[in-house]
DNA sequence: TACATGTGTCATCCC
DNA sequence: GAGGGATGACACATG
């Protein structure tokens, strides 16, 4: 039982452990380093108190505390990296002896004085020799509303322990797992009197898609420290995209029993009913006040659609569910086709055909402009039907938008971070985990996945892509079973056999064809600008060139010419001198006016009279 | 309000 | 001949 209570100090020392290493690391938080300064003033008066009452423990433990000592530090694993002890994820904290339950007994037992350790474990002593009374003395002030009190049942039944457990972390199961190894020490609950604040940090922690991979493989590494498997875990998310397990770790509080079954995550991209969409209600500006890690949890990683387990796009059990392969290489069935589905049924061929779809259609390949935009299959979740979205777009303010915002918030946070609309959605989430809406896709041509814009603010088209497009609801007015989509994108192969497998009547038919029409035909006309903006770019690249050439050419030429012109007056003046060197038979100069030098090939000189010549000239 | 820009669509040509 | 790519032209939305 006490292990219980130490585990859920432990996990609130750990969050601020987090906080701390992170902050270190230099991670932008989005919270103040003031946030969590309160606890640790805090966790430093408690600390000089129970300095104090450890020396007094110390004389009275004498010889005896060294075996629990070692006994201690078996149980302690250092951290090669940090120096420091953490306790070791035992295969059943649950399972030691209950001899030492009450809070001396534990502090004893698993957290007692390690002489030359660290720091670090000092604390922890001495926390959790003040963490019970202390707890008991300090209510928080005001529990977050998402905040569920842990049933007994579960093995938490400790009242004063529920500082600690609204610590987002306590709460969660899979993190306090997760973040278990990363945190060394104890913590007494009185160092969570703000939980709203702590929860802010963490919703800022967990929209850290770095953070989450390193959960990932914590949640790794602890499922191999336990030899636990995929199949034994009572909490499975069977996407292979998300190697996000929820271990049931021994001696950790579960507070699975308040949380709904987590079904499969790629679920999103089954469809949504509008009655499941109650848990997209979450206004994103909220988030940081009112909702814990484990809310969070499972906005992020649950399907919108849990609440229907029978969904006949994927079973949502763990055991049921379809491997993903196995759904991908599953025939194309025009009744999967409902809504599009390029990451599950036909999504493998389509990807191959429509690598870098501009718009999710854009065939392009050119090599020199990459297409930023986000091809359409790896928006593959879009799980949600016509109706779905066109009330969705209809309400901005609505639930669904609410949902929306929510995600782009937190899974487009590194995004935001790093570059400024870089319009490079190279998610690290899978991608078919993005609950991404078809108007995103559809209109999406605006903005992210625009073919040659730069780097222009996506708000630019926002209002257009909150709308449906034109043929989307004209779609949905004739109740075309088909989305947009798909419809532009089958081969035409697919296209045919879809249309034959299905009835429908003439206006449907010319629509489908027309839908099919210009979607091909704004694809190209997306390339085609693209290429008219590339030839653009290439023919002043070229111009430019010319330019210079043309003004080396130029200051060529004139220096050319300067030395033409030397050249010139320096043959004139040597002209002269050679020419008023010449004496005829009486001595006397040639006058040169009426004599000229005129050299021939072979290089000997001949003195020609001007005025035969013009007499010759005159005779002709 | 005029203007620039981006985008969708149509018509047409061509393969 | 159908399908579809390429492209000029136009209309519209948006900043």
């Amino acid at each position: 039982m006490m292990e219980v209570d130490l585990s859920s100090a432990h996990r609130s020392q750990q969050d601020m452990d987090l906080i701390d290493i992170l902050w270190r690391q230099d991670i932008d938080l989005g919270a103040g380093r003031e946030v969590f300064d309160l606890s640790l003033r805090q966790k430093e008066n408690e600390l000089r108190r129970q300095k104090e009452l450890e020396e007094e423990k110390r004389l009275q433990e004498g010889a005896g505390g060294r075996e629990q000592d070692k006994a201690l530090l078996e149980q302690l694993e250092l951290d090669e990296e940090t120096g420091e002890f953490m306790p070791r994820l035992l295969p059943s904290e649950t399972e030691l002896p209950d001899t030492d339950t009450t809070p001396e007994g534990n502090q004893n037992t698993i957290f007692s004085r390690v002489d030359g350790n660290a720091l670090s474990f000092d604390e922890c002593i001495q926390l959790l020799a003040e963490t019970f009374p202390l707890v008991e003395a300090i209510e928080p002030p005001h529990p977050p509303p998402g905040y569920i009190m842990p049933s007994p049942s579960i093995g938490n039944s400790r009242p004063d322990m529920l500082t600690s457990q609204q610590s987002p972390v306590a709460q969660n199961p899979m993190l306090s797992a997760l973040l278990a190894p990363l945190a060394p020490t104890a913590v007494p609950a009185s160092l969570a009197p703000a939980p709203v604040d702590v929860e802010q940090a963490w919703m800022e922690l967990l929209c850290l898609p770095e953070l989450q991979q390193c959960l990932n493989m914590q949640a790794s590494e602890i499922l191999d420290q336990n030899g636990y498997t995929s199949t034994s875990m009572p909490l499975v998310v069977q996407d292979p995209n998300y190697s996000f397990y929820l271990p049931e770790l021994p001696g950790l509080v579960t507070n699975v029993d308040t949380t709904p079954p987590v079904p499969l995550i790629n679920s999103f991209n089954g469809m949504v009913p509008p009655d499941n969409l109650n848990q997209m209600t979450l206004k994103a500006p909220e988030l940081n006040a009112t909702y814990t890690t484990d809310s969070l949890c499972e906005l992020f990683y649950t399907d919108p659609s849990n609440t229907k387990p029978s969904s006949p796009m994927l079973p949502c059990t763990s055991n049921e569910a379809y491997p993903l392969e196995e759904v991908r290489h599953k025939p194309l069935e025009p009744s999967e086709i409902h809504v599009p589905q390029f990451s599950l049924t036909d999504g493998h061929k389509t990807a191959t055909e429509f690598p870098d779809s501009d718009s999710g259609l854009s065939m392009d390949t050119s090599p020199n402009v990459s297409s930023p935009r986000k091809s359409h299959q790896d928006d593959g979740a879009m799980g949600y039907s016509d109706s779905d979205l066109e009330e969705m777009d209809s309400n901005p303010g609505s639930n669904q938008s609410e949902y929306r915002e929510m995600f782009s918030l937190s899974l487009h946070g590194e995004e935001q971070q790093s570059s400024t609309y870089n319009d490079d959605p190279s998610s690290h989430l899978p991608a078919n985990s993005l609950p991404c809406t078809k108007s995103e896709l559809v209109e999406g041509n605006g903005h992210k996945l625009r073919p040659f814009t730069k780097d222009k603010p996506r708000r630019r088209s926002a209002g257009r892509q909150s709308r449906l497009s034109r043929d989307e609801h004209r779609a949905k007015a004739l109740g075309i079973p088909f989305a947009v989509e798909l419809i532009i994108n089958l081969p035409v192969d697919d296209f045919n056999d879809l249309m034959s497998k299905h009835q429908l009547n003439e206006a449907q038919l010319v629509l489908v064809r027309d839908i099919r029409r210009r979607g091909k035909n704004k694809v190209a006309a997306q390339n085609c600008r693209k290429r008219k903006m590339e030839s653009i770019s290439g023919l002043e690249g070229e111009l430019d060139a010319l330019r210079d050439k043309k003004e080396r050419l130029l200051r060529e030429r004139a220096q050319m010419d300067g030395s033409l012109k030397e050249l010139k007056e320096q043959l004139g003046s040597l002209y002269l001198e050679v020419f008023s060197l010449l004496r005829d038979e009486e001595g006397k100069p040639y006058c040169p006016s009426d004599y000229s030098l005129q050299q021939t090939s072979d290089g000997r000189m001949f003195l020609v009279p001007r005025v035969q010549k013009t007499l010759e000239g005159d005779d002709k």
